[in-house]
DNA sequence: GTGGTCTAGACCACT
DNA sequence: GTGGTCTAGACCACA
């Protein structure tokens, strides 16, 4: 199971944040393959949004072979969800961390700085 | 002076890319006090978009009075250019390293990955 | 009697594929007038399946006359299973045929590959 | 540029059918690389349809590959819409063609019948 | 002008 | 009950 969370302020669509920890889920452990989603109907109780905003969330993981949906069913974690390319994984931590270093810099925060300040939240969880 | 790039598949909006290459040149010392900055009108023609979005971003950091814009002479880095509040910047940093951490643990990178990648690609500049 | 055999990736949904399975084993000689077919319940359990889901495939194919559902009895091939007019099979064969190459054509496949193929697959059985 | 066409009778959903013509118009060339597609509302008033249709066909190419869009710019086709990896062509090839005899031979056409249905049809575009 | 997101609500298809 | 599709209409963000 896991526990949504939307934070409207973030400026992140809805359907994105979803998307992230769906794939945090899972990529964490707390998400494992085979695994039922909630209903799109249920969650949109429960986060208090469109029915459509989770569908479309469903939809994009599914596309990309993370999720698997049977109608009438219900939604599943995918087989192939914890697979993703070796070059594709560090292409994109190259990219994330390249705009995020772009970022940071513009504020004027140093490589130390941004490092000691991951570290403490890192440590967190 | 300063060397503008933009690329269009990072999905950062162009004008919000023309922001953050500003302030980081201002903070890295490529850009100072004083400094004329392109005219929207060259900017717009180099980096081959559309003239609203260099107004665009310009006008934002003239809200936040890092440049200032003389009428008919030009754009210029303002004198407040350097000064971040201390408490605004502490509270940033946070929000910026919370966002940074959730994008990369989506895709599984552990504390440990992303910082090695940090510290690759800061040493480098 | 026939094997069964769903495939939840085709897409298809679960009663489709049995109709088609049993019309293709009327068609083919596999199964004949007058035979009987497996329970719902047996079917159900087999397939691990919804009873709900077997019942409807079967209904379908009642009112097609293609089987003949006795009451308390069980379910059998009826004897009009064979026959199909000759105008509503030619206009099936052309629908069938349409929609098949717009999909082969969508991914770039010649029409040759889509015989070849065709014929590579049809020859096995 | 193309000629989209939607056919409400198919059951083929309207987002697919424009998802369908668009992956075609690609593979026949009649789509080039860079090339700029109708505006969702364009699309959308031509077509008869909701804006919100065109969207879901258009953004299901995105995450694809094959079209990228710029907000504010307009949706084209992307570089990589041509690159199909041969292994997962075949796999597809071999799959459209299993599903089609599959319901070929359910209605009891033998495997010349489809063959010569095909080639009139392929030779007529 | 472009696309992006979200809502409310409807109806359909499948299990 | 499940998900799938579509509409009408709104408001936002970007060029």
């Amino acid at each position: 199971m896991i526990q949504f969370k939307l934070d409207p302020k973030s400026g992140v669509p809805f359907y994105r944040q979803i998307i992230d920890q769906i794939r945090y889920g899972i990529a964490s452990g707390q998400l494992t393959v085979g695994e039922q989603l909630p209903t799109v109907r249920a969650l949109a109780v429960e986060l208090k949004i469109n029915l459509n905003t989770i569908t479309k969330a469903y939809k994009e993981l599914e596309i990309q072979s993370i999720l698997e949906t049977q109608q009438g069913t219900g939604t599943f974690i995918g087989p192939k969800a914890v697979v993703i390319p070796e070059k594709e994984k560090n292409a994109k931590l190259s990219d994330i961390c390249q705009e995020f270093l772009m970022i940071a810099r513009s504020y004027g925060f140093s490589l130390e700085e941004v490092i000691n300040e991951l570290k403490l939240k890192g440590g967190k969880q």
